[in-house]
DNA sequence: ACCTGAACACCGTTCAAGT
DNA sequence: ACCTGAACACCGTTCAAGT
């Protein structure tokens, strides 16, 4: 006889629910599914949707959970390197790592407010790096924008569908073609470009604002 | 007395709608509202949400329609520029130019497969431009990867709610605060971040695969 | 404070009926 | 072929009732 514990009514002594709880179930769904339901995500906590209420402002409230989740994984420890230019490139490849861990969730979050205290520190950090290194202000987030659209596109790369392009029936673009065949794997393609383009972007960066000394 | 033509049932004489007109409608909506409904589609277009479906798969394919919409609007010309970076360049400016006049599309279109002819002809074309500049077709795709997750990400910018950081109470972090006090407005600010990157970016791979000849 | 169960408005989609 | 009107399943959200 196995005992099915009967939620009856009224507040149970202690809480079904709780923020991190909902947060973790949340991306299980999004990982497996692409995306989730506030149906679908009681089920999952068994409980009823209407108790989400209690804990998240409704499915908005969600989406910020995840987005905590996907901030608490980051890695600031990178920003500690003694050059500034790996010291960011660190950060961000660690930031795109988590990501990669979880594709499906970045078109849920590609449209927000940054309120992620992890995040916040971390790019505090960052300015006062470039600020160290001799870069103003003004351009200081400038430079982190654009890493930051870099990391943002290629992360959605990795969200991407498998066939990302298809050519249809009588368009010719033979040389397109043959380029998408000459092309590795999906995974491997995308790391590799993630890796190409922050190398490279950064490379530029130092060169530009922090010409290395000669020898 | 003005005269609403009432439509009691059946097909009209000259069919209400057609996919162009879909398009549009829906492109309006969302430069207005940031998204669409079926409903709201169907009430802007003076039809039933069920009229929709016989001229597009639904939800799914409205949403290809705004794609076509954005991809009809791209102009490949300067892919015929003589240099092939600055060809790259004056394309993909081109395509971010169409984001930018309708940022809350971008969005919606982040996850898909590509399939209009006008943006396959465009790469097919840039393919061709990059291997007379000598690059094999194995870095090809990776090169127009690493520019292009850059201009979604840059267009994702443009799709930023006005007041991107929100550095919340107790969270102190002064030089993230004065970098963004030193911020250009908005707009100004995503198109310099852009023009920027874009320009960085090419010359990079230019230097990289082509250094231009000593006088 | 925190859960349930019922209820509501709204959305996407299907389909028979009509020309 | 192309439109309407009715119908259905499902979702997000609210709220009174219960502890």
């Amino acid at each position: 006889m196995t005992q099915i514990t009967q939620r009856r009514a009224g507040r149970p002594r202690k809480a079904l629910l709780d923020r991190q709880r909902i947060g973790e179930a949340a991306l299980e769904l999004v990982d497996r599914y692409g995306d989730f339901t506030l149906p679908a995500l009681a089920r999952a906590l068994g409980v009823q949707p209407a108790s989400l209420y209690h804990h998240v402002d409704g499915r908005g409230g969600v989406i910020e959970l995840l987005r905590e989740q996907i901030s608490d994984a980051m890695d600031p420890a990178p920003l500690d390197e003694e050059r500034w230019d790996l010291a960011l490139a660190g950060f961000f490849r660690s930031y795109r790592d988590v990501f990669a861990a979880h594709p499906r969730v970045v078109p849920l979050l590609t449209t927000a407010t940054i309120r992620s205290e992890r995040v916040i520190r971390a790019y505090d950090k960052m300015v006062i790096r470039l600020a160290d290194a001799g870069i103003p202000a003004e351009q200081a987030m400038t430079i982190l924008t654009v890493v930051e659209n870099f990391v943002i596109g290629s992360a959605l790369d990795l969200a991407a569908p498998e066939v990302m392009w298809e050519i249809p029936e009588g368009v010719d673009a033979p040389a397109l073609a043959a380029a998408l065949a000459a092309q590795p794997a999906t995974a491997k393609r995308a790391d590799e470009v993630f890796e190409q383009g922050l190398t490279r972007l950064l490379a530029m960066l130092a060169e530009e604002f922090a010409p290395r000394d000669p020898e």
